[in-house]
RNA sequence: GGGCGCGUGGUGGAACGGGCAGACACAGGGGACUUAAAAUCCCCCGCCUUCACGGGCAUGCGGGUUCGAAUCCCGCCGCGCCCA
């Protein structure tokens, strides 16, 4: 693309302005220096701090809260960042920000450190706090400190379990004995299905097996309706986190049809989402765990019981991923009849078949089912084809897949022929004829489980409930709120409830009848303390309530929410559920917690292993002039391992190969926070953190990259440094119609930046933002100014002036500190520039007398030609016929079309 | 296997509702300044072709709609994520 215009004045060339060399006035990027200064000054103006009673407009800015884990790498840095550069835009745009931070302090990370370090996780959390705070301070994020929440502090954890406490009077709390994922290793512990990843625990990597324990559960299933419609209304929310919650959520509509065992008469209740295939059930499975076993051994022959019992056994050990994988089974010897034709089919027990879901029952229709068919197929068991392919006959014998489409029904006594298939209207058919004929009925099921919230550790939130042996479980009244985790001095699991071994705080007394009674051992699910910490943000000192209703009702939903798309099941699901169910009881004058969501990507960077010595950092790693990894050559060409990864060079000599992670510790690929702001400094981190890509997306990091951000803000500050004094004396009014073209292409460029700024900082359609493209817009900015000349007239002078300050304004969200240097000390002003107006771009400054369009002839570009600007096409035509290169291409043709679009091109058609 | 999304230079990525593809940056090349280096500044940088002016081909591949397609539609191929 060309230049807008080759520039003859000298204002707007860079070529034209004399860089100053060293020791010539060039300003020292001294940043080490002025970040703190600027900080401290925010501070001492109270920056950060929110009126909460304010009649301005409103902007709740969260930042999804950290565990306290210590210390920062520049990958952190990303979501408080982008946070911090929407706080300071909106603050400027005259809203009044409310900024908070807290720390999400109790759960297994801190207690597994704690263990790991032999100091008490109180102590462990308490100093990672520490550290973390100085380290968002040295990123310059503003927050209102006043408001500070430590899940851990009792003066919060009070308000969770008055959380529980409204839950369960809500009737949304009950006890039930379930199989729970157990972590064997470390961690010692239940873990929610979400802690186990591939069978193995999330935090220490030990495998995860199974076990018994009574639990408390919260019914988030009698929302999940709810919490399914109003996905719709979350149209700030990114499309993918919505259909992360609607998978999970997974609501499905089938009927639930009455079997029964034929020996005994049991009734096996079982759900199906395929009715219409009802007259194909070949055999049923239950999961191992099923009650109706119990009946199959007792008939069973001894033999026949052993082979049972030892395959229960079996699949007590496998995880639910092992058991969905490997598909086994063994027949029970009893007889199961199918209500709709009295057929009697044998009953297996099946490990793919899961308690948790439905019922714990299946039938099995191997024709339509690829699971089933499989199974069958691994049994010898037979194949009833019930709905026929339309496009080819199916027969059972044939068969090589489940036939999964659509099509009529056969063999299905009076549906014969009825069309059917998922969803079809053969299901909806079947289901009004269960119905009516007493054989079952229609049933939606979610795959949502309700929600375990017990844990068996210590660093937690106790449950606030005393079991008495006359009343039962009895809630802890509000005012005996909180009830205090006791210090302990070894809180190490022991395979039950760490509490359980305390008597001081075992042994209470029941608060309905007085008598001798035990407390709950077990402490909150972390999840629990961040169901609802966005409505302790603006009013964190209250006393004698978690929140003042009209306080929430002015300041939520929380305006934007930032954080890591892996929280897009657990944390931003049962947040949403805490809300509707406060909400409910009257607590709440809303029901969802957060208007829009933003998910950032991670940063990773090359790491580097070799086969010796594991992996090494990449500082080790030997790089050229231009801090590229010096590639091993073989044949000329860059040596790869078998998986094609490049092979580079140890600073000892020893090959190793390259691979591009997400930061980690164990990788070694992670660049320090302190370090990074060192070196370079905290408005460069910002900077590059930002521009490295779209937002939403993994980015990698890279050292080459930081500079150039750096080498960019030394650069603004060179400019600004050298034409900011020789504009002081400037008239403080923009006279637009006395300008140079040059300084009016300086003009018009400047309130250029502004429009692409501000889009960049609001959600676009696609619900992302667009910090990268608005740096590289004021990038665009800053190679605009060129030098000025000594006779350059006051109009100009303002003008340039005017530019100089939108070039501070507009980079005052991504790199606040360098901009508040220029706003105060080289443009002289008296406070912070963020408390000064952002800027609206001026329509008049936009405009252009003559625009660049594009001739094309048949829609291939030939020509290019400045034409006045909103010409029409009687103003266009005799231009471009006559331009030189396009008078011959039409010679002797006739112009079927002349399409014009307004300062931009025009297309003609010739024949 | 199902659902969703994405394929643009050496690289990350721009392109606002179909309208000049490659903004901005990194990497690379050349030059100025300098005793030299660093720093800084300037120029070039999709591919092919041409001494040059220019021309041709280009947004994973193949079709379609349109005056005009990275963008819309259909079919392939490849990748990613989520759920199995």
């Amino acid at each position: 693309m060309r230049a807008t215009a080759p520039l003859e004045c000298a204002v707007s060339t860079s070529r034209a302005r004399p860089r100053a060399g060293r020791g010539g006035g060039m300003a020292e990027y001294a940043f080490k220096e002025l970040e703190p200064r600027w900080q401290r000054h925010w501070d001492e103006v109270g920056l950060g701090k929110a009126d909460i009673d304010s009649e301005k407009p409103k902007f709740y800015c969260l930042m999804m809260f950290p565990y306290p884990s210590g210390d920062l790498h520049v990958g952190h840095g990303r979501n408080y960042i982008i946070g911090d550069t929407l706080v300071r835009h909106r603050l400027m745009k005259g809203y009044e920000v409310l900024s908070p931070m807290g720390w999400d302090a109790f759960g297994l990370p801190a207690e597994n450190a704690a263990i790991k370090r032999n100091i008490h996780p109180a102590e462990w959390t308490r100093r990672n706090i520490q550290a973390m705070k100085s380290q968002f301070h040295a990123w310059g994020i503003l927050y209102d400190w006043s408001r500070e929440i430590t899940t851990c502090d009792p003066s919060y954890y009070k308000w969770t379990q008055w959380v529980f406490c409204r839950l369960m009077d809500a009737g949304l709390i009950y006890r039930k004995e379930a199989p729970v994922n157990w972590c064997g290793g470390l961690c010692q512990t239940v873990l929610a299905n979400e802690q186990v990843v591939d069978g193995l625990c999330e935090r220490c990597g030990s495998e995860v097996g199974k076990r018994n324990l009574e639990q408390w559960f919260c019914r988030i299933t009698d929302y999940a309706q709810r919490l399914l419609d109003d996905i719709e209304r979350l149209e700030g929310w990114p499309e993918q986190v919505r259909n992360i919650q609607r998978a999970h959520i997974g609501r499905s509509e089938g009927a639930i049809v009455r079997f029964r065992v034929a020996e005994t008469g049991t009734e096996l209740p079982c759900y199906t989402t395929r009715p219409d295939t009802l007259w194909g059930v070949t055999y049923f499975c239950v999961a191992p765990e099923h009650p109706v076993v119990e009946e199959a051994i007792a008939r069973a022959h001894p033999a026949k019981r052993a082979e049972i019992e030892a395959f229960r056994e079996r699949v007590s050990r496998q995880t639910n991923v092992e058991r969905e994988k490997t598909k086994e089974g063994v027949d029970s010897g009893l007889t199961v009849i199918n209500p709709v034709n009295e057929e009697r089919v044998p009953l297996y027990l099946a490990n793919y078949v899961l308690m948790g879901y439905g019922t714990g029952a299946v039938m099995a229709v191997p024709a339509h089912d690829q699971r089933d068919f499989e199974f069958s197929r691994a049994k010898g068991l037979p194949v009833r084809v019930v709905i026929q392919d339309p496009a080819q006959e199916l027969s059972a014998e044939r068969l090589e897949a489940a036939y999964e489409g659509n099509g009529p029904m056969v063999d299905s006594g009076p549906f014969d022929g009825t069309p059917a298939g998922p969803g079809s209207e053969g299901v909806a058919k079947v289901i009004d004829w269960l119905e009516a004929e007493g054989k079952g009925e229609r049933s939606v099921q979610f795959r949502l489980h309700d929600w375990c919230i017990s844990r068996q550790r210590y660093w937690g939130a106790p449950v606030p409930v005393i079991h008495c042996p006359a009343c039962g479980p009895v809630r802890v009244p509000d005012e005996d709120l909180p009830v205090l985790l006791p210090e302990l001095e070894d809180f190490r699991p022991k395979g039950r409830s760490v509490l359980e071994s305390v008597e001081s705080f075992m042994n209470t007394s029941c608060p309905a009848c007085g008598g001798a009674a035990r407390r709950d051992p077990d402490t909150l699910d972390t999840f629990v303390d961040s169901s609802w910490y966005f409505l302790r943000y603006p009013n964190p000192d209250l006393e004698d309530r978690p929140f003042d209703r009209d306080v929430v009702a002015r300041w939520l939903p929380v305006h934007q929410y930032v954080g890591g798309r892996e929280h897009a099941r657990g944390h931003l699901l049962y947040s949403r559920f805490v809300t509707k169910a406060l909400s409910d009881l009257g607590e709440l004058p809303f029901d969802e917690p957060f208007e829009k969501l933003f998910c950032q990507g991670m940063l990773g960077m090359m790491s580097y292993r070799s086969d010796e010595k594991g992996w090494v950092s990449w500082r080790e790693i030997q790089r050229d002039a231009g801090g590229n990894p010096v590639p091993v050559l073989v044949d000329g060409k860059p040596k790869v391992d078998d998986k094609g990864r490049a092979i580079f060079l140890h600073e000892d000599g020893s090959e190793v190969r390259a691979e591009y992670f997400k930061m980690s510790k164990t990788r070694l690929n992670i660049v320090s926070a302190g370090e990074m702001g060192e070196t370079w400094g905290v408005d460069t981190q910002r900077l590059y953190t930002l521009a490295v890509g779209p937002a939403e997306l993994d980015a990698e990091w890279s050292e080459q990259g930081v500079v150039g951000y750096h080498k960019f803000l030394r650069r603004v500050l060179n400019t600004v440094s050298e034409l900011a004094p020789q504009v002081q004396d400037a008239p403080g009014e923009v006279d637009a119609d006395a300008l140079s073209p040059a300084v009016r292409d300086l003009r018009r460029l400047a309130h250029q930046t502004i429009e692409r700024v501000d889009r960049g900082l609001e959600l676009d359609a696609e619900g992302n933002f667009g910090f990268h493209t608005a740096i590289a817009s004021i990038i665009t900015l800053e190679h605009g100014f060129g030098a000025l000349p000594a006779d350059a007239s006051p109009a100009d002078r303002a003008a340039v002036r005017e530019a100089l300050e939108l070039l501070a304004k507009l980079l005052a969200p991504f790199a606040p500190h360098l901009a508040e240097e220029l706003w105060q000390r080289h443009l002289g002003h008296g406070e912070t520039i963020f408390r000064s107006r952002w800027p609206e771009p001026d329509p008049a400054a936009l405009k252009q007398d003559t625009v660049e369009i594009a001739v094309q002839i048949q829609g291939k570009v030939r020509d290019r030609v400045r034409v006045p600007a909103d010409a029409d096409e009687a103003t266009l035509r005799p231009i471009v016929l006559e331009r030189e290169k396009i008078k011959p291409a039409l010679e002797g043709k006739t112009i079927k079309k002349f399409v014009v679009v307004k300062n931009r091109l025009v297309n003609i058609v010739a024949v």
